[in-house]
DNA sequence: TTGTACGCGTTATCAT
DNA sequence: ATGATAACGCGTACAA
């Protein structure tokens, strides 16, 4: 005999065969949406799984089919509520179309491949990652799985992957334009970490349009995407630097660590001192003590546009669909903190 | 023959073992933790199964166990950075314990039913729920499942159910023995939503231990447990009657808006004229334009608790093992907010 | 409409 | 140490 417990076992269609005194494709019949059995069949079954507390077994099917309806969706740093918003979006989604959310939650690069493993161990029909941070590495780990793959806001690449982002360039360009208009001529510019592919084109489009309105380059603080990071940059800037009278940074979380430590250490006033603007539209943006302008990435569109793809790449045969790139517009939120003549 | 697609199929033990030319049962082996296999076996499994890209699959050893090695992770409303923190630690606890994180987002009680459905049919060999809001409905629900449940900071109970919680009542006296201590006559007290158990006993420990200290029962403030709440609460309360001078409020998220109100709408300084005091801990308390004095849950402690209880349950044999209730003791964490003579 | 039989990919047992 | 085999619970093709 197998090695299995031998003390109390979960109901089986079998077992509610017996007691319906059906045979167990009856039963297995009833719990399928498109299984033909006569009403008193049904009744009979019903009736058995109810006084047993059946309840049909998904794990069997995976096996049939080949698809486990399951999602692997990962994730790295849940203290971005940026990215706890769009986990909680995924999730939604994601059982609303009848999938399963299997959680990865990857600190650092060495536990990805010890979690794709167990992501392939349960065949997980696809995944989704919304990594703040995307390395070559983390492209080949993924791809390795050989299961559509669809990045979000993140520029990994590979025939199994494809990329939804928001549009990070011209966001950067529209934040040049709105400082400009407010007359700033010192601009600077907070980014992320290096590997944040989406920070730096944000960064990108800020300089270029900057450049073409005539300004001088922006100062650059570098940052880790963190709220600590935002403040310990711009106390590394003042110490050493004349303060800028616009600041674009690569994240709200930095945007608000910049703030207050403007404040703080500089005794700054926002926005009549310097305008600041941030990126992705966490509720925190709209607090009253940052009143901060941002960028609404439009999570939801972004959520549809990946469900899309990954739909797509479901519905044929198995193979690589990837190397995709949707681009989803942002919506400028202006607020207090680049008020007109603060 | 099965309905199974005819095209592509992921390598199976039994394609790597004719390329390398052993028993299927070898291949098993050379992946199991105790298989044993002469180490020239294993050289080839392993070279065969490199070519052919093999990865075990671990849907029939479900099968055979009855053990899934999932836990379904139930939450709702990751917009508070608490709970999106709380799952964060889970995703990282659960995985290093060898167990899956499969992830259900439940935001009105009548997606539960729907959810747990989901959940039972995957075998999840236990949940976990950090559902801010426990009803009996949603207790009820979950046991139904019949497999071990762990509550998280909700007072949900039923043979299946254990809870793990933080030491609410204490931490609610100790927010009236702070407040008190720093000469505040007039209490206020900000709940969160009725069903908010957690959230019920800390008012309750405030205003017996402001009772007791001689001062009068606190003004009651509804709040929902966001941001907006908090802030709505105090527009209610400041336009009808002069301000508190000492607040504690259900949450921080609560607590931040309620500060902003008091600010903007009351003119009022913190903690000049109003002493608040929050529940959570969460990185915005610290953030220096609140500087809110919090409780911290000790996440990692509830999470190693939570831990402890669900591997108990799943060590002996299937049955209900609930009604055990873990209490953490909080820990104050005082910052500006309270700061003596402000 | 209903029942029988088979197979999904693995693990555990048994015999070698 | 290794190979053959049964079994897990379900869906489906086929026969009735």
């Amino acid at each position: 005999m197998t090695g299995r417990r031998p003390t109390i076992r979960p109901v089986s269609s079998v077992d509610v065969a017996k007691l319906a005194g059906v045979s167990q494709s009856a039963v297995s019949r009833t719990f399928s949406p498109d299984g033909s059995v006569s009403a008193a069949t049904r009744e009979k079954v019903l009736a058995a799984a109810a006084a047993l507390g059946y309840r049909p077994n998904r794990i069997p099917a995976i096996m049939l089919s080949g698809r486990s309806h399951m999602v692997g969706v990962v994730v790295g740093g849940l203290d971005n509520p940026f990215y706890a918003t769009v986990l909680d979006r995924f999730a939604v989604a994601l059982r609303e179309i009848g999938l399963q959310v299997l959680l990865v939650q990857v600190a650092d690069s060495v536990a990805l491949d010890d979690a794709l493993d167990q992501l392939a161990g349960y065949r997980v029909d696809a995944a989704v990652t919304a990594l703040a941070v995307g390395t070559q590495r983390a492209a080949d780990a993924l791809s390795a799985l050989r299961i559509p793959i669809i990045c979000f806001n993140s520029r990994l690449t590979s025939p199994w992957i494809s990329t939804v982002q928001s549009d990070n360039r011209t966001a950067g360009r529209d934040a040049a334009d709105l400082l400009a208009d407010r007359g700033v001529r010192r601009p600077a510019w907070m980014a992320g970490p290096r590997a944040n592919a989406a920070s730096q084109e944000r960064g990108r489009g800020f300089a270029e349009r900057l450049a073409a309105r005539g300004l001088p380059s922006p100062t650059l603080l570098r940052g880790d995407d963190t709220y600590q990071g935002g403040q310990d940059a711009v106390r590394r800037l003042l110490s050493t630097s004349p303060p800028p009278d616009g600041l674009f940074c690569g994240n709200d979380l930095m945007a608000c660590g910049a703030i207050d430590a403007l404040r703080q250490a500089g005794g700054l006033s926002i926005p009549r001192d310097v305008r600041v603007v941030g990126y992705d539209d966490i509720p925190q943006a709209s607090w009253q003590s940052y009143d901060l302008t941002s960028f609404d990435q439009q999570v939801e569109r972004m959520v549809a546009a990946t469900l899309d793809l990954l739909a797509g790449a479901l519905a044929g045969p198995p193979g690589p669909t990837g190397g995709r790139t949707v681009r989803i517009p942002v919506r400028l939120v202006p607020r207090g903190s680049t008020r007109q003549g603060g």
